[in-house]
DNA sequence: TCAAGATTGATGCACTTGCATAAATTTTCT
DNA sequence: AGAAAATTTATGCAAGTGCATCAATCTTGA
């Protein structure tokens, strides 16, 4: 009988695993909606969060939780997407410190005509890979990685 | 009875999972080692791959396809490692265009220096939120992703 | 053999990210 | 209420990444 180690190698392996497969396939995916002329996920993943989003807007530490990024990321990324007309930036009501941040129209228009790209790279780079049940195999495994 | 859409809504969810969760966990592992005032994974991942090769080297070609990293990242990465002194750059002697990569004995040290560290890392913010099973669930689902 | 094409690796440039920290509020606690 | 602590957002600067492209070599195939 051998003692267990701290931590299996089968545990490691499965996080490094996690990482490559992810990496890479995110890879490709970008590199799909860049040939189309669109662009970086985390632009449309900022949309698709304010427009779902009552009133379609949101503060920016909100869109900092759910997206899991840092702070100082979310503050460029708003930028961009305000410089390019995608957003609007308001003074929060409530909050003082805060902004309150809106999709425009053009941001719901590219919203759109990004999707059927996205959906085709996804579908492509991850879906066509995948076993039926492997999806809600990884909602359930990688839930428990978000707490 | 619905259609079956193009893309089910679950695998779209579990896509967008797996990036939000391993890209959150990257990140913390991270700043962990960061904490302890070492290098970014990359570093460690490269030495690993050197250290259990023949030789204790390989093309960066070869570095490129084992970490799923994109060619200008691996070349930029290796001057790093070499201006640390973890590696070090020797003419290939098979082929003319080609350089050969090898771990120094400081490489070595810095893997082993590194791993309690990253090994801790991992099972805090990955191992310990797991079930049984779900470290070889993963494995088998991401590594077909990864063909 | 030798020209056309593919592979290997590096690099200039623009853009993005990370870090540390600032500035303005808001919240908490006494 | 008022001081101390926490929260929200922005930003200067250094470091890393992506893109396009180059130069050198190797491989193919007529």
């Amino acid at each position: 009988m051998s003692k267990s180690t701290p931590t299996p190698p089968a545990a490691i392996d499965a996080w490094a695993r996690l990482q490559r497969a992810s990496g890479a396939v995110l890879a490709r995916v970008e590199t799909r909606l860049k040939a189309d002329g669109f662009p970086p996920l985390g632009w449309y993943d900022v949309l698709l969060e304010l427009s779902r989003a009552e009133d379609r807007t949101l503060r920016p530490v909100e869109i900092e939780k759910r997206m899991l990024l840092a702070q100082y990321n979310v503050s460029r990324l708003l930028d961009r997407l305000a410089a390019a007309g995608y957003i609007e930036k308001l003074k929060s009501p409530e909050d003082g410190r805060g902004v309150s941040v809106r999709v425009t129209s053009e941001g719901e228009a590219l919203l759109k005509a990004m999707w059927p790209c996205y959906q085709a790279a996804v579908e492509a780079e991850f879906t066509n890979h995948l076993e039926p049940g492997d999806a809600e195999t990884l909602w359930d495994v990688l839930g428990r990685l978000v707490r």
